[in-house]
RNA sequence: GGCCAGUUGGUGAAGUGGCUUAACACACUGCCCUUUCACGGCAGCAUACACGGGUCCGAAUCCCGUACUGGUCACCA
């Protein structure tokens, strides 16, 4: 019996041949240089920080070069997926702005020329090409069983073998076509194994984008190519896709630089260019204990890209974030480029670190506050109304209502060149700013005035203010001279070197003057600029918070 | 255990044989600035090139070995 007789007996129904898909999917008219990258999940649901580095460069790769971003689902283990898991995953990216050129759009849509895009509606392809292997001869099916499998380990890891099905392991690679027609004719089941023509004594070398050149022994596995249930395993299913998507660059874990060779030899048999791989080092974390793990998906809440959008930590700051774990000298040109963003930083894979890096929650958000300084006070007004919306209603309800207000809150010490760094992300703002409104200013409040402990001096400080320097409209400057005077009025030091210099000479300074304005007004010793706050809150609102004092 | 990779201060990292008495950033400490808090500036911290051999006039950088860490060895991806 021929190979093709056997092929036609197990693949009955591929109605097509290699050449047409060949055909139906061309070479992509791209200009020179252009990379084809992919993002492939599976549909779990969510994107984990790591996946999502791999995604941040692989959509910028392509726009950087005018080539192609597109995203694929590898649904071919049915454990992995959940329900609504691309939903999960697409929304993930539309949070980052991570644009999809093609591929997967939503749950039910794909869009581009080399679909489909889900790995379960391509059956077909995979086993056009299965078929197209065991009629070379590069293919076979295989029935050993699970328990036959199992044995065959056991032995190996007795005789301190390689464990694997290989040489004369690979018992069913030995049967004859009329063996093997007539057990599928019997109705026995069968997976489709590679026939490998690979020698382990004899050398297979990859030039990863990141790594540079590795060596490995040419794979001798006959590794499964479908599975029982007729969908591919990954390896078969990213060697055809990868090519018949026209993918140029593969970016993924390191997880997968020890299965390069199985690919190579793939693409090898397929008699398809294999993509440049860039395999990227897994990003880690610190246990309680103080070792490295990899961040997981289940222990670590950080890991899911979805906290950041609950935390209000903007998406650009995880981005930049990634960009410089990414990037070594990322971190330095956003420095010198601060009105620039990570679409005009050029990529580089050389610069990646080879080892994971440890995950550093508290960088990130030093420069979530680095980010949110360099907005404008209206765009912060604006992404803040939009993490409330989600999160807050209460607080977007009060910005709503007041917006031009809170607009001008945030504008307190912005907008200049070395504006305030203290919003971390946008869930945290309400706890720098509440009492700027009086919808939060009520109930049990805590005072602590400091230095200044005393009731009725702080009664005196408060109504001399009020009654005798206050005015809404004085200029900054007039408004600390009349401070100051006020200080020096009531027996305080006004001048601060000259109290630094004899402490004891005065019960206090202007600095505590000022603490116990402050703190009245606000309750708290540690706010923005005092003099924007006066002007803000406006008469009325001062004069009913000192009330309580008086 | 086999195969593959990695190892620079608390963390991320620069560095590709002499420019390194090893950048920079985060964290921490102190000082300065300052009406508070931040910001910013300056200084400091951390005795940082895993260890042992070699090559070389010269090594964090090249070679070999050891240790440790990670990855992988599925009809998972």
């Amino acid at each position: 019996m021929t190979n093709q007789e056997l092929a036609d007996i197990m693949f009955p129904d591929v109605k097509h041949d290699v050449d047409y898909y060949e055909k139906l999917y061309p070479e992509r008219n791209l200009p020179e240089g252009a990379v084809v990258s992919r993002f492939a999940p599976s549909p779990t649901g969510f994107v984990h920080m790591g996946s999502l580095l791999a995604a941040l460069i692989e959509s910028k790769v392509p726009k950087e070069t005018g080539g192609v971003f597109y995203l694929r689902i590898e649904d071919t283990d049915g454990k992995r997926s959940v329900e609504n898991g691309i939903q999960g995953i697409i929304d993930d990216l539309k949070n980052f702005d991570i644009e999809i050129d093609e591929g997967v759009i939503s749950e039910t849509e794909q869009k581009g020329s080399y679909g489909p895009y889900i790995q379960s509606e391509r059956k077909e392809i995979y086993h056009t090409y299965a078929k197209h292997l065991v009629e070379e001869g590069l293919a076979y099916p295989c029935f050993c069983s699970q328990e036959e499998i199992d044995e065959v380990r056991k032995m190996q890891e007795l005789n301190k073998e390689r464990i694997g099905i290989y040489g004369s392991y690979a018992k069913c690679r030995f049967l004859t076509n009329e063996e093997r027609a007539a057990r599928i004719k019997k109705g026995e089941p069968y997976i489709v194994r590679l026939k490998s023509p690979g020698d382990f004594y004899k050398k297979v070398v990859l030039n990863d984008l990141v790594r540079g050149k590795i060596e490995f022994p040419e794979n001798d596995m006959d590794v499964v190519l479908i599975k029982s249930d007729g969908l591919p395993l990954y390896h078969f299913a990213h060697v055809i896709d990868d090519h018949l998507m026209r993918t140029t660059h593969v970016l993924r874990g390191e997880e997968w630089v020890s299965s390069v060779p199985i690919h190579l030899q793939l693409f090898q048999v397929l008699g398809f260019t294999p993509p440049q791989y860039a395999h990227l080092g897994v990003v880690m974390k610190i246990d309680e204990d103080g070792t490295r793990r990899k961040l997981s998906k289940r222990k670590d809440p950080e890991a899911a890209v979805s906290y950041y959008h609950e935390q209000g930590i903007p998406v650009e700051a995880v981005k930049l974030y990634l960009m410089t774990i990414a990037n070594s000298n990322f971190e330095g040109w956003w420095d010198q480029n601060p009105t620039l963003g990570i679409d005009d930083f050029h990529f580089d894979f050389k610069k990646m670190s080879l080892s994971g890096s440890l995950f550093d929650l508290e960088k990130l958000l030093n420069i979530s506050r680095s980010y949110i300084s360099r907005l404008r006070a209206s765009e912060v007004y604006e992404k803040t109304l939009t993490w409330a919306k989600e999160f807050d209603f209460e607080f977007a309800h009060i910005l709503e209502k007041y917006k031009d207000y809170s607009i001008a809150i945030f504008n307190i010490e912005r907008e200049q060149k070395k504006p305030r760094k203290d919003f971390e992300s946008f869930s945290t703002i309400k706890k720098n700013v509440w009492y700027m409104y009086d919808e939060y200013f009520t109930g049990e409040l805590t005072y602590d005035f400091g230095k200044i402990q005393n009731p009725e001096e702080i009664r005196k400080i408060l109504s001399t203010y009020l009654e005798d320097y206050y005015d809404e409209c004085d200029d900054k400057d007039t408004w600390f001279s009349k401070i100051k005077e006020l200080s020096t009025r009531l027996g305080y030091c006004s001048d601060m070197k000259e109290y630094k210099q004899n402490p004891d000479s005065y019960p206090g300074s202007v600095a505590d003057v000022s603490t116990v304005i402050r703190v009245a007004t606000t309750t708290s010793s540690m706010t923005p600029d005092l003099y924007e706050i006066l002007k803000l809150l406006g008469k009325e609102r001062i004069q009913k918070r000192f009330q309580k004092w008086m």
